[in-house]
DNA sequence: TCGATCACGC
DNA sequence: CCCTGACGTGATCGAT
């Protein structure tokens, strides 16, 4: 130990990242070793009957295919459920793979109008996604005493979140209503409830900080619906007047910003034409001027640095900038526009969760930290501490780092997780 | 065993 | 014009 740190604190604090390690990274290991031995109460029986129940339906829709194919094959496989929709049934083929023709969602979603197999293509994967890495998958690791243990990996993403393995408890269904179900199955103890705090638009609250962008930072502040607002500024309009439309679409730029995104793939998200979308990029960068310059600056900063970091001094390597090859290159330039923002989520979150496990060890001694998926914490405790919990996760959660705009966390408590999303 | 494809999360 | 959204994990297929 004092080797290492003698051979690794002066390297740390040369970098400007010894307070990283020692008020966030650190600390946090044992409030993550805590969470891992703690573990999610599952509902085995629920999960096992929900299984079941998926696989009769994927069995008909399977006969559904054969039929509508005029067919046998494996579904599974990319390569011949190419072969049947592409060269048999000789529908329209999209973008290709290196392998062949992609048989994605996205492509199988344009096939619908066409023939009827691609919707029960679509029905067949999101069954036997569900079966195969939920129902099963969460059986399989479930421990004698009825509880799931993942693993949480501190030193493996480029950004500084956490990840999640054996089971994998971060990527749990949540979009569809049927994939939803399985949040259902993850329940406390008798007499406990799950607690769920989530951060409101984390990402797009730093971006507003960090640029220091007057209008987006006015836009939190007014304290409304941000991509309505966001709507309302960059589509010229009275804020009564933003339709549905209007909202999904600047709701989808927003998203897209933070991900250094082209008017190609902003096009593809909202179906529009590529010119339409980079109007609306144009129009979004011209509403928020304080966002481009933040962007080409951290860019140009990123260049000579050869790096990028967080508002904590968490550092990510560049070497693509220099690269010769285009999209090496550009894939840098997104990089360096991603990682400051969404590192510097993570370390806010670490940062919230360490502060959570301190007052909860003072002030809650039965509950105890179960869960984290990246903007959101999860708290299993007697239900008579479920509001004292909601809370001091919130109070936690918001009060862990002072931003030019409002940081803020709803929380909600149920008998389940689905009911404790709120 | 491993790369490719697909699909789930944020 | 290049070619096209960050970060992850896991199941499955099929070539080796």
């Amino acid at each position: 130990m004092d080797a290492l740190y003698s051979a690794l604190e002066p390297k740390l604090r040369e970098r400007g990242q010894w307070e990283l390690f020692e008020e966030i990274e650190l600390p946090l290991c044992r409030c993550l070793a805590e969470m891992e031995l703690a573990g999610c109460r599952v509902d085995s029986k629920a999960l096992s009957d929900f299984g079941g129940l998926l696989s009769r339906r994927a069995e008909e829709l399977e006969s559904d295919i054969y039929r509508l194919a005029d067919g046998e094959f494996n579904i599974n496989s990319p390569k011949q459920l190419g072969e049947v929709l592409f060269d048999r049934l000789g529908l329209s083929h999209g973008k290709k793979t290196k392998t062949g023709w992609s048989t994605n969602a996205d492509v199988l979603e344009k096939l619908r109008g066409e023939h009827p197999v691609a919707d029960a293509v679509l029905e067949y994967r999101q069954l036997t996604k569900l079966k195969s890495t939920y129902a099963d998958g969460l059986l399989k690791a479930l421990d004698p005493d009825g509880r799931v243990r993942t693993s949480f990996q501190m030193t493996v993403t480029a950004t500084g979140r956490l990840s999640s393995t054996e089971p994998n408890l971060q990527n749990i269904p949540t979009r569809t209503d049927l994939g939803s179900e399985i949040r259902r199955m993850f329940v406390p103890e008798a007499g406990n409830v799950l607690v769920d705090a989530d951060y409101s638009q984390i990402e797009l609250r730093l971006l507003a900080h960090i640029s220091g962008d007057e209008g987006m930072r006015a836009a939190f502040l007014s304290g409304g619906d941000f991509h309505a607002e966001t709507a309302s500024r960059v589509f010229g309009v009275e804020r009564k007047d933003v339709t549905h439309e209007m909202r999904r679409r600047a709701k989808a730029v927003n998203f897209g910003i933070v991900y250094g995104i082209s008017a190609f793939s902003l096009s593809q998200d909202i179906g529009t034409t590529q010119k339409e979308a980079k109007a609306y990029m144009d129009a979004y960068f011209a509403t928020f001027p304080g966002v481009r310059a933040y962007m080409d600056r951290v860019v140009e900063q990123a260049r000579t640095d050869g790096y990028v970091e967080t508002l904590y001094h968490r550092r990510r390597d560049l070497p693509e900038l220099s690269s010769s090859n285009f999209n090496l290159r550009s894939f840098g330039e997104r990089v360096a526009l991603n990682m400051p923002i969404q590192g510097t989520a993570a370390d806010v979150m670490k940062l919230a969760m360490i502060a959570v496990w301190k007052r909860l060890k003072a002030e809650l001694t039965q509950a105890r930290l179960v869960l984290q998926v990246h903007d959101e914490l999860i708290v299993e405790c007697p239900a008579a501490d479920a509001e004292k919990a909601s809370t001091l996760l919130k109070e936690e959660m918001e009060g862990v780092a002072q931003l030019s705009v409002p940081l803020t966390a709803d929380a909600h408590w149920g008998k389940n997780w689905l009911e404790a999303k709120g």
